[in-house]
DNA sequence: TTGTACGCGTTATCAA
DNA sequence: TTGATAACGCGTACAA
């Protein structure tokens, strides 16, 4: 009975091995170090390989070599255009170095992240990708004690000493709230995600908050509303800040999704954007521009931070002991969605 | 020498074994049928498994049991939303039961896509889902040859007889166009993704000939401009046809993305939607809506799609002989984008 | 209910 | 340059 008959079918190394004449050791070699087998020897490995369609058994390949080649990336959600571009990125770049991405996303749920983060270590993941800092502490235990090289995505904090690539959130938004102010407003709100357990959105806020402090005015008398990412969550949000604060000249929203729903909302209020009322996203995403006006927003650097994700993340599984933190600079896009507070 | 000596730090079965003072055939036991194995020694088991922080080797569990809870998916990119949305639905179905994604992207190059497949098949995926039917029959070949389940998501054509999950590209562009011409218009040019191995576009374009023939037309005579997917391609596109076919006052847009760029190249010649000129996109998406004007597309259930998909590929995996084929609605979505023929 | 022992398909070490 | 063979860590018949 061939090796072939008992593994249903598909061949293995040794069907390989035997078409061709050699030992298992010498296919092996073949297909991962060619440089050290003859050149006749190569050729006629390769065709038995081509023959019989070979493709190694990836759990085996895992056991044997102790390593999967994976890299695993656990985001809030593929449907926020921000992380399917970073994440665009991350790939193409692990790709171009023979490493394949594994994903699962959260849904923004604290409890869920750390179900993927131990889902996917089991899964072999070579390292991981996470987004923002905010997470128990037992996960970073997990991961150290597994050895599962980590870096943390879409925040940059100058005091966290973990693996990082990304941008200042606080500082971001603290500029984009110095030009609103510059505009005039003396009544700002905020639209924000859920803060409890995402620190890109707490800090964003704080942001604003540092911003409003530097005028001189009084932080603690910002308005928030905190609320589920999506177009409809935005609209409602926005309905509830002008319930709250009417007074309210310029509102400023976390991300551009929000803003867009926060935009709907107004237009159905019978206000017009910018003259009766400012509204600011961040990250800058394709609505952003499409949007009626424009927003005015804060540009992320998207694809480059998933970019430059892989390539740190590739040097510290190299065992590279550089510095492995990098920040992403953000710019400002001044848009219609912006104008002078009304009288 | 303990084991986990040997092993890097990393606990293994046997360090969990000997903590509980039990075989590894019963810490086994406990992990994967927990009712086979005494209330006491398992709470002992349990223990010790969270004590050490174990986690079960993924090479060595898939070479085992010879699967690897692992579905794999290559679509065009994740920066389009549709696949984005489709794929999120898609992962969180296969999440609920104890299956872990793995995605690839092939930048819609075909050459690109196989070399994918046989990575993520190499990587042990159990299944796989694939978008649209046109591929080179080899990758058929070899994924038959490896026995490995695939799904085909995103088309349907009635004739086809692998398993699908999808919905009839060629006969919603069909309703379209017929709505279109409804209106007057005479003179349809259409602004579509490269067809060469991309059924999906291929069908929509053919879909806008069949209408045009049922209207008595020359279905010959419809303009066609190719480009690849973003908005400022489509922003090309559209001048272009305006150069190709002046005459032209309806734009079908196999996307909706092509279609606000072709939209804001409309408004930058000085024209009006749709006083001047009528534009229609595919997908429904976001933007869509978000366009001014909104864009009059066709809506097609992507969530809904991905949920599908995951539930047939894990029915197919159980081995459920039942017919895996599952044709989705469409459905027209009129909106201001599309207005009566100037005259 | 629990334990023993073998097999899974590779890689890597060592010798030839 | 090539071959024999011992890990690698887990699942699972089979035995107790």
């Amino acid at each position: 009975m061939t090796n072939s008959t008992k593994n249903n079918g598909v061949p293995t190394l040794a069907d390989v091995a035997q078409h061709a004449n050699v030992s298992t050791a010498t296919v092996s070699r073949c297909l991962n170090s060619p440089e050290r087998v003859g050149e006749k020897t190569r050729k006629r490995v390769m065709k038995a390989v081509r023959e019989l369609g070979y493709a190694p058994n990836f759990g085996a390949q895992a056991l044997a070599a102790r390593q999967t080649n994976t890299i695993a990336a656990v985001i809030p959600t593929m449907e926020n255009a921000v992380f399917a571009r970073g994440l665009q990125a991350f790939q193409e770049e692990l790709g171009r170095h023979g490493k394949t991405l594994l994903v699962a996303s959260s849904a923004y749920d604290a409890e869920l992240e750390e179900q993927q983060v131990r889902a996917l270590v089991a899964r072999g993941a070579d390292g991981l990708l996470l987004i923002g800092y905010d997470r128990a502490p037992d996960i970073y235990a997990f991961l150290a004690k597994q050895q599962v090289p980590t870096l943390i995505a879409w925040s940059f904090k100058p005091e966290e000493k973990r693996p990082t690539v990304g941008f200042d959130n606080r500082a971001a938004m603290t500029e984009l709230a110095r030009q609103v102010i510059a505009q005039g407003h003396q009544h700002i709100a905020c639209i924000s995600a859920p803060t409890a357990s995402n620190d890109r959105a707490r800090e964003r806020v704080d942001g604003i908050r540092d911003a409003i402090s530097q005028a001189g005015q009084n932080p603690a008398d910002l308005v928030v509303v905190e609320t589920p990412y999506g177009i409809e969550t935005g609209e409602r949000a926005f309905r509830q800040v002008m319930t709250e604060a009417p007074q309210t000249t310029a509102v400023m929203c976390v991300n551009d999704v929000l803003a867009v729903g926060a935009l709907r909302a107004v237009r159905e209020m019978g206000m017009k954007v910018p003259d009766d009322l400012s509204l600011t996203g961040f990250d800058d995403i394709e609505i952003a521009t499409l949007a009626e006006p424009p927003l005015t927003t804060v540009h992320v650097p998207h694809r480059e931070m998933g970019r430059c994700a892989a390539d740190m993340l590739l040097q510290i599984l190299r065992g590279d002991q550089n510095g492995h933190t990098l920040e992403l600079a953000t710019e400002i896009r001044i848009r219609q969605s912006l104008g002078p507070a009304p009288d």
